[in-house]
DNA sequence: CAATATTGTCAAATACTCTTTACATTTTTA
DNA sequence: TAAAAATGTAAAGAGTATTTGACAATATTG
């Protein structure tokens, strides 16, 4: 599962953490799904995508 | 996080089972996402929105 | 009605997501 | 260049997703 995150975060200037506070997870956590170390749970792709301003389907990217 | 996975399945006149098989996950698993138990995983959100011929962001809404 | 398919549910085990704490490295800014 | 901010990473543990096996209840079909 890819995904375009750190594109759209930069797109928006703002950090891991401050993303980190608007989903209410840890930075450590935002940067780790950046990263592609693991996929986040269903609720966090979408809380991620809304304060991306765009939706899960064209954040994620599933791979199959 | 409610879904519409059980409208769309029967519109599709599918069992449980059958979409189960075609997301390669257990018939409960498919169950309890249809009863809201949990939620899927990332993945299997994709997979189930590919197979019932749908999005994640239509076939899921995020209650927020 | 009887047989079969489908669905609901439960408990235990495993795998994965996420947090917390901590430290190192890189980038930005004064 | 020095200080501050941002990022990368790792280990341990809590919480959640999924599997397996099993049994009961409901719906469908012959």
């Amino acid at each position: 599962m890819k995904n375009q995150i750190k594109e759209l975060r930069k797109a928006k200037k703002i950090s891991q953490q401050e993303l980190a506070d608007y989903c209410k997870v840890t930075r450590q956590t935002v940067n780790a799904i950046e990263n592609e170390k693991y996929d986040p749970s269903l609720q966090l792709a979408f809380d991620l995508a809304r304060n991306l301003n765009t939706t899960v389907d064209t954040l994620f990217i599933s791979e199959k």
